[in-house]
DNA sequence: CATGAATGAGGATTCATTCAT
DNA sequence: GATGAATGAATCCTCATTCAT
């Protein structure tokens, strides 16, 4: 039982280091984590951070994994009726766009980051990468199924999914970046994207 | 006299400097670059920098800066004969798509940077913002043109304009993230990227 | 009864904790001996070696105090019938060389401590120490019965002895420090070691 | 003029910051070596050393060559006529081993490191690493003049060499380890044992 | 103008050790 | 007995910056 207690406040702490780093990351960006910053935060001894996590790089990982899952959910987690393939796609993709912009300076830091380690994750264009990532996959499936049943053109799903991965992609860090907080203005571009890649796709 | 001598002499030297740290971005990465390195580079101390410049962030300030005319030229510059809009408009981005991977990191430094002096000049989604932004006026007007001609498909120019920049910056930057060289890969992403969206935008 | 048992199960602890702490000084060498290594070895927290030993440095004097005995082994156990004494101190001093190669940091660590306890053990030179020593007294002996014999010039045994030990300490490390591992050019240095040591003991 | 006085003044940093590392070697072996250690000492922040040597290594490597080449040059500088290449060898071999005992711990501190940039001064045994070593090619040198001469018996002198340096290195080291200061016991080990290795030697 | 010298802060880790449980 | 948690000190090294010269 002491040994359940133990293990339960363990995990919590480890929680509250990777939330720190979180916060850390979401404040002033991926670079500035440094193991010192975030005991402080903490409140502990540099040295006992590796108590809990064996290397900065697990951190790293641990707290891309975290957050990433989070965005990723949004497209994840949705079980509902669609009449087209293009309206799931639409769907979900808002969703997505909605939690990124809602971790702006995460989603930055993440899906900018070149670290081995964050990009195994987050990696759209390589094809070794992406046997992990159900965010890509959900696409590519969505796509293929639109094209079995007539719905879009046909083509090569994976690079489609690609395209309309990166073009998304570059319209949210864009609006992250120049800080469009206007939901109208947001609204607005986020339609006409998305119109813009269903008429290059659609059937006819 | 004397005294305009000096200034040259001293805007020469700055200039040798930035073009310096230029370089070393370029190389290395722009977390790599330091005073000492820059110094190195140059010739002169490290101390000797701070005559030029009050500190290392107005270096990349100023780096930066210049880096983005050096980006657009390239999009600029062209005075070809096109027979349609859309080859006109496929030939500039990948002219601009081209020089933006050879200069990968100096590229993704200025178009993530979120200073206001270069947000002024990269902006895509701001209208205010645009007005110096030839890079960007030349794609409305082209999709106008386009549109009039009866190439393209009607509607508000300045929003599809934005749309085609977004998407397309997505995917030059994921190019550069995911550290896609392979050029046979990088074309046929690009070529299925306006595949995509000129079939969007087609009027037919 | 039962405290003669947890007496008993307490020094088997110490024991195995010492010899846990041999074949990491065996292995990586003796600078790379750290609690953390230890106890993950032994199988338990770096605390709870605490409960065997005082100090790090209580473990190191142990361990070296140990490593002697095994060494000396190699020379005390042997019962054999040798022709000359030539012959009985060349086989013998060539066990104790390999016995000493096999176990190199150990011998280092043993052969080169300066401490008291431990200096009483391998003291070559100092003739208080000595008594103890039967790794020296071997040599004297059969020095001075091979004397006896007429095989040996004459001369003070116990001096010759020291010679002896003194030269062969200092092959052994020159061997280990350098990292002489090729067995044909060990033996060759080996054999030279003694020509020239015994040509110039011989009667002839 | 100005100039070569920073010079100056530098060099003797330089040499002031080499002087406190050797006396901390002397004083706690060379492992106890630390940069913070050693700037403590110096008087400066350990950063400031870094303007003078660019690592810890360079530092090891120039204070051993420092104290070896001091020990070396026992060996070295004299000149002086011999009527034997006996005579010679123990006359330079005597005043090697009375420098090596004064600086002991130095001494064995250089001699029983097993760092790269040490060994490849120190080696007596490595073929490859000797070439610079005028230390071990001076025996050799004498060696295969006695041999000429008809002093020596016939035999491959550079083996011969390594024979008597590692013997002499031996006495040196156990003279020094067990403490042995009473300049009479020191002597009379000394010469039994030139003794005992020139009566290996010599030709009759 | 130019530079060497100097520093304080910070980077990631590792360590021996203590202590409450 | 045994352990997880915690820490202070230490490791080498890099950095941007200041200042006297």
């Amino acid at each position: 039982m002491n040994k359940k207690l133990r293990k339960a406040k363990n995990q919590l702490i480890k929680d509250l280091i990777l939330e720190s780093a979180k916060e850390i990351i979401e404040k002033d960006g991926f670079d500035s984590l440094s193991i010192r910053k975030l005991a402080k935060k903490v409140g502990y001894s540099p040295a006992n951070i590796y108590q809990y996590y064996d290397s900065k790089s697990e951190i790293i990982s641990a707290v891309v994994q975290l957050g990433y899952h989070n965005i990723i959910k949004s497209i994840q987690n949705e079980k509902n009726d669609f009449k087209t393939s293009e309206e799931e796609i639409r769907y979900k993709f808002k969703k997505y766009i909605n939690s990124a912009l809602e971790n702006q300076h995460y989603y930055k830091a993440v899906m900018l980051s070149q670290e081995d380690d964050i990009l195994a994750v987050t990696s759209i264009l390589n094809n070794e990468d992406q046997n992990n990532s159900s965010a890509f996959n959900f696409l590519e499936n969505l796509i293929e199924k639109g094209q079995n049943q007539g719905e879009f053109k046909t083509g090569n799903p994976k690079i489609k999914a690609k395209i309309i991965w990166t073009a998304t992609f570059g319209l949210i860090i864009r609006l992250i970046i120049e800080g469009i907080d206007n939901q109208e203005i947001q609204n607005q571009l986020i339609e006409n994207h998305f119109e813009t890649i269903f008429a290059g796709i659609r059937s006819k």
